[in-house]
DNA sequence: ATTAGTCGCAACACGAATGTTGCAAGTCGA
DNA sequence: TCGACTTGCAACATTCGTGTTGCGACTAAT
């Protein structure tokens, strides 16, 4: 991955600038490296330096928050723990990380590098399994449609981590109230 | 609104570029006047001609897309019918006008225009109503909180308006599926 | 303390997108 | 038919974002 490990410096510069790119782009997806480099509070070569184009930054934006995202499913995953267990852990898990990080999540679920679309096609079939599993195991309706199941999932993920101020609300709230609503609805 | 009535081939022309641009811009929110101006088979300076700034052209689109949206809500909206068909009506309705005009309703619903504002609030202030009202009803649960709610409908008719392919399909069934979904959830 | 690495700043080159203009050819409508 | 309107095309000026380079000052690590 990394040819030349970074001096410390340098190392707390690229995570400043990744951070910056999150919060410029998520708040204008047309933002210029400019207003990045602001946001991240360096100049704009130095940005240039660790990123050669604007691009490549993208890239390294998505690959980031792709590994953070794998790391949070796969940490909650699992065969043999109920589905409802399973369900909350993962969405909780999910929920942490893409909070704050929703630009870079986004663009990466839609990406065009392989490796990166790899990892989330991954994620995806973690997720029919795991409805499948629900699904078999009587927590979902027998005649429920997996795929239609995962979009009202994923629907109501990215409705939870867009909204501002979630950041100071409780995941594990959010999470019981999401998951609450994704198998109960709103009907009395 | 119009300081000149349009002749029948300049209208139609304004009518191809909204649509091209729609074309274009949800394929790909950074696409060029060039590229807009080739969805819509027309040359660069005719678009130029008629929307004299790029920023001009998205206004222009984003109050034509809000003008159906407020048509297709308004139509189907009722105070005494119940709130169950009303849903329907309205969900209906909406999604045949936002499917196929993605990215310039998503665009209208934050856009900085006032007046365009003021109608989206008015939409999402007439939908409030009707929550509250199914809530009333006995049709939502009496605990349920009604921004949640809105919030959950709203994700559900971005998530079916994004689905490509959802031109095709019935948008009554479409609807079924959705607002089932909302009442009821997925779970057994 | 020395060395290598890092940053900010200023300046530059380059390309792409925007917006404008003039003109010739074609079309709508009275 | 005739006049006003509209379009496409080519050419142009301008602005803006990108990416590069060199230099001086500072900093981490040995």
């Amino acid at each position: 991955m990394h040819a030349k490990p970074l001096r410390a410096d340098a190392e707390r510069t690229v995570r400043a600038i990744l951070a910056g790119a999150e919060c410029a782009l998520s708040a204008n997806p047309a933002a210029t490296m400019e207003q990045i480099a602001e946001a991240a509070g360096v100049a704009r070569t130095t940005v240039h330096r660790r990123f050669t184009t604007r691009e490549e930054l993208v890239q390294a934006l998505t690959a980031w928050a792709t590994a953070q995202f794998a790391e949070a499913v796969d940490t909650a995953t699992s065969e043999t723990a109920p589905p409802l267990v399973v369900l909350h852990r993962v969405t909780a898990n999910v929920l942490r990380v893409k909070i704050g990080w929703g630009y870079a999540m986004n663009r990466a679920a839609a990406s065009s590098d392989p490796e990166i679309a790899r990892v989330h096609a991954d994620v995806l079939d973690k997720c029919d399994r795991l409805l499948r599993r629900a699904r078999a195991e009587g927590l979902l309706r027998s005649d429920v449609d997996i795929e239609w199941a995962r979009r009202c999932y994923y629907a109501l993920i990215h409705e939870v981590t867009q909204d501002r101020g979630a950041t100071e609300l409780d995941a594990d709230a959010l999470t019981t109230r999401l998951v609450d609503t994704l198998l109960n609805g709103l009907g009395a």
